[in-house]
DNA sequence: GTATTACTTAGCCCACACGCTAAATAACGC
DNA sequence: GCGTTATTTAGCGTGTGGGCTAAGTAATAC
């Protein structure tokens, strides 16, 4: 859940610091972006219903793209702990994170408690 | 909630088509496209949390952002739905649309259903 | 009317997301 | 070993998202 929603409501004003870098994305911010591209959902969404599992091909057959445009969407996702893989012979074989997409859930419960 | 999720998974290969337009982009696109900065994602959780309205002003001064910056980010919130507004003299209110975030939450739902 | 306030629109700039092709890696089959 | 298969890594090009400042619009105040 969250711990502090005061953190995400007010800033004072003052010279403008450039957006945060990569590195120092939150976890909010990994899981949004990597939700934010329909390649990207549509390789969630496949995986989930193919049984949680699915080799890199087997992804990247289901797209127009170009084998390693996939990949790099495949890592984006993983870099966002929506994925994980686990290498078997040659065939690297990827998994859901479930769990992780409840961080979208917890975000959108805010919604919903009536405001104090 | 999806009419069709057969829509979300296969797609044959063939010649590249370039990224939809931005004119066709379909619901999901305009709102997780949205929920993808840390901005957007401010501005919606203040509103909420400050009773789902508030003027132009009263935002932009949430940001460190110069105010023309925080304009843009409000009307992809617009644009995408989860944002209308009301001319009030020379104040523009503007109010969240809780119900267009259950969007997210349907989408949300595939990965919680048993898979067939 | 003029000045001020509350905003948006216009337009510039730069970083980066996302597409591509070519090359590298590493396992498998023979 | 050698070729094939599976996949990533490297590196390039282009469009656009998101920051800015300056200018425009429209309502209010005087």
């Amino acid at each position: 859940m969250f711990s502090d929603p005061a953190k995400y409501i007010p800033v004072a004003r003052g010279k403008a610091p450039r957006r945060e870098s990569k590195a120092r994305m939150d976890s909010y911010e990994a899981v949004f972006t990597a939700l934010a591209h329909p390649a990207r959902r549509r390789i969630l969404l496949t995986l989930n219903f193919e049984g949680g599992s699915m080799t890199a091909g087997e992804i990247a057959d289901v797209f127009e793209h170009a084998w390693p445009t996939t990949t790099r969407h495949i890592q984006v996702l993983e870099s966002a702990g929506l994925l994980y893989h686990d290498q078997q012979g040659r065939n690297r074989v990827y998994y859901i994170n479930r769990r992780r997409l409840e961080l979208v859930r917890d975000w959108l419960a805010w919604f919903s408690k009536d405001p104090h």
